[in-house]
DNA sequence: CAATAGATCATCT
DNA sequence: GATGATCTATTGC
């Protein structure tokens, strides 16, 4: 615990993600991933806007999986891919609305092994995020995502979302530009 | 370096 | 029964 230890501030409120998941997903490059000692700085992530969004799961409507999503917002909706991997997102616009946020990459900032590349799926075997965290608040508990302590400006890029084949040219992913964490480059 | 294959299972048709 | 918001290893130029 040293200068990381003074990098990131309060944890982010409820309002902050009950406004448009766009607008959202971009605000949370530069913030913190936290769960218990383990900190990441999020530098990659894509909006997936709901019903209007064909690549999106809550675009069917609501279902037994898709309930985080027609949640309140600042819920973590967590899923497994492809039969072996869990995706993180955090759930966003207000409550009805089922916008979330796919957590893509992060940079280890505490107790996390610094030379890997990342990716949505590796981030959370790194923090130890699994299925047990689907539905948790993360706005208090061990789960959570705070602020930069000091907020400054960050140089953001967007593109087409990756790993999809519906709405594929939708410039919905920001990463922070040339941070070597990003997924792709 | 780019392209492809295989692993593996919850969810929805 | 098919699909999928992935990752890694391997094959092929």
């Amino acid at each position: 615990m040293k200068s990381s230890a003074a990098s990131f501030g309060r944890i982010l409120p409820r309002r902050f993600y009950a406004r448009p998941v766009v607008e959202v997903a971009r605000d949370l490059l530069g913030c913190y991933l936290c769960h218990g000692r383990r900190v990441g700085k999020i530098v990659e992530t894509e909006a997936y806007l709901g019903v209007e969004d064909r690549a999106a799961h809550a675009w069917r409507g609501l279902t037994p999986r898709t309930r985080v999503l027609f949640g309140p917002p600042g819920h973590a909706y967590v899923y497994l891919i492809y039969g072996m991997h869990e995706c993180l997102n955090l759930v966003a616009e207000p409550e009805g609305k089922a916008g979330c946020v796919l957590v893509r990459a992060l940079e280890p900032v505490f107790g996390l092994n610094g030379t890997r590349p990342s990716g949505p799926g590796k981030l959370t075997q790194d923090m130890g995020i699994t299925r047990r965290h689907n539905g948790r608040d993360v706005t208090r508990g061990s789960l959570v995502v705070r602020a930069p302590r000091r907020r400054e400006p960050v140089p953001v890029a967007v593109s087409p979302r990756v790993g999809i084949t519906r709405c594929a040219e939708w410039p919905l992913r920001f990463y922070i530009k040339e941070n070597p964490f990003v997924s792709r480059r």
